[in-house]
DNA sequence: TTATGTTTGCCAAAATATGACAAGTCAAAT
DNA sequence: ATTTGACTTGTCATATTTTGGCAAACATAA
């Protein structure tokens, strides 16, 4: 499965019309890295998203959640107890 | 905050009246480390969690969904986007 | 072929987690 | 007051994982 947050990203820069190489230097990394990332073989570290997002000028809190939702999926995938342990912290964040 | 997991072994171990050093050698572990465990500055392994259920003669599939529900609460717990990013990796698991 | 954009593989370095042990606390028993 | 037993905490070397950076490969178009 690929992953949710490189495929919005990569779509991002490409309706900019972006090349990796122009938006890689404001995160301070090279084009492989950033490839990689948009192929989700390497991630993104989470204090780069908003500065990326303005690069992009996407929307910060979807990058976020998409970001967010990649490593829980990474986490619960092929786990038989996934669901009810989603349901649980859930209802735990409720509060 | 504490780990739902580290709190429940550690009731089921008390339930038993089972001692750390007695729990211990069966897990190929030292007591220090178990200690740390039920109070959540160490992890289990995935793997274990089958071997401790049967040594606490707990149900395996309640200590999976604790432990899960752990690693998702500490990636989650902070993040604002958190109750979307789990919304949408609990709809994406049931596929 | 050359140029351009992207991808992949590799490996050393950085970051993080773990295992082992020693020393510590605490409560109950003596 | 001291000893004992259970548990806790701190430290630190080692193991594991992740990362950064480079070089080469690939794909496409000119």
């Amino acid at each position: 499965m690929e992953s949710q947050f490189g495929e919005r990203i990569r779509t991002h820069r490409e309706n900019k019309n972006f090349y990796l190489r122009q938006v890689v230097p404001l995160l301070e990394m090279d084009t492989a890295q950033l490839s990689k990332i948009e192929k989700c073989s390497r991630q993104l570290k989470k204090e780069q998203i908003p500065l990326l997002a303005q690069i992009l000028k996407a929307d910060v809190e979807e990058l976020q959640t998409l970001w967010l939702a990649d490593q829980l999926y990474n986490m619960v995938q092929g786990e038989p107890m996934a669901d009810e342990a989603l349901k649980s912290v859930t209802k735990k964040i409720k509060n």
